[in-house]
DNA sequence: GGTTTGACCATAA
DNA sequence: CTTATGGCCAAAC
């Protein structure tokens, strides 16, 4: 583990939190940006997924406050986001949503804060 | 270093 | 339930 992160850019930040999300269990854009200290940054946390693609980051596990999974037009990946949701026992409806009370998971924050 | 954009969120109607 | 608007902040151009 990484005892202090300095600035790895906002990106790792979101990654490094990500990463941390167990399996079976989902977390919102807010959360995770309230874990990195600021609540208002949600839209950079996907958006930093989507710079990084996908890779070593269960991004699929990250979904909107709603508690349902969000895209822009790009069903594709959304389709490909709830299969991986499924496969972990999350249940989601066809609808792209589930349940945050049971699935919701709350993302360690981060200990660095200056 | 200003402008544009964005896998969001909250509130209002 | 949906649609519209404002805000917020960081990266890309």
């Amino acid at each position: 583990m990484s005892p202090r992160v300095v600035s790895p850019g906002f990106h790792a930040r979101v990654a490094a939190v990500v990463r941390e999300i167990p399996y079976g269990r989902v977390t919102t854009y807010g959360a995770v940006a309230t874990a990195l200290g600021s609540p208002r940054v949600a839209r950079h946390v996907g958006w930093a997924l989507a710079a990084m693609g996908d890779g070593e980051i269960p991004w699929h596990r990250v979904i909107n406050a709603r508690g349902a999974i969000s895209f822009k037009g790009d069903t594709g990946r959304a389709l490909d986001q709830r299969a991986r949701l499924l496969a972990e026992g999350v249940e989601v409806d066809l609808h792209g949503r589930l349940s945050l009370a049971r699935f919701g998971w709350v993302p360690t924050p981060t200990a660095d804060a200056s």
